[in-house]
DNA sequence: CTGTATCCTAGATGATACTG
DNA sequence: CAGTATCATCTAGGATACAG
């Protein structure tokens, strides 16, 4: 929980099981959260070796993030949560 | 995330998965906790239904925490985290 | 487009003392 | 034994403006 347990870096963790992702386009995707809070998600998770972030010198600038491969081996777990909150929540209505 | 990303509620449900335990018990599990943490984290697990609570009316007082069907619903989820956690770490060293 | 800096608030957490 | 109350601290999080 220490590496996971925030409000959005399961989000961001989720979102790019899928494949990298440029930032712009994860971040829209994280509906809701803020500019500060989504870089310092990034760069925390980049920090402990779960995603990779990949700086290409163009302009305009463009960066993408994927998961490592030690992010990878969260798949099963960020699945198991989607769908449990995906179920959890259907019950409850 | 809004139901388990704390940084004691994981542990107060993965410790219930093998039954009830009394609120003692339960506490000293958790190293580390705080008298004020550990109750209220067991409140609001309560109040969403996550775990139930017993009072046992006797002298000196006795209260036990289990699961609650839904709290039970996280099992997979509570033991993916904990082998997750246990094989990431051995990783590392 | 991507990221940083600053200020601000709310909540989470902890230490301690106290009650039934 | 179980829980509450109080005081204090730290961090997560958000809004906004700014920079390369």
């Amino acid at each position: 929980m220490n590496l996971i347990g925030t409000k959005w870096k399961p989000l961001i963790l989720f979102h790019l099981l899928e494949g990298a992702l440029r930032s712009g386009i994860l971040q829209k995707k994280i509906s809701g959260v803020s500019n500060k809070m989504f870089t310092q998600s990034v760069r925390e998770l980049e920090k402990d070796g779960l995603i990779s972030r990949t700086v290409f010198p163009v302009v305009p600038p463009k960066v993408e993030y994927k998961l490592s491969e030690r992010g990878r081996s969260l798949e099963g777990i960020l699945r198991s949560l989607d769908q449990w909150g995906a179920t959890d929540f259907k019950n409850m209505i």
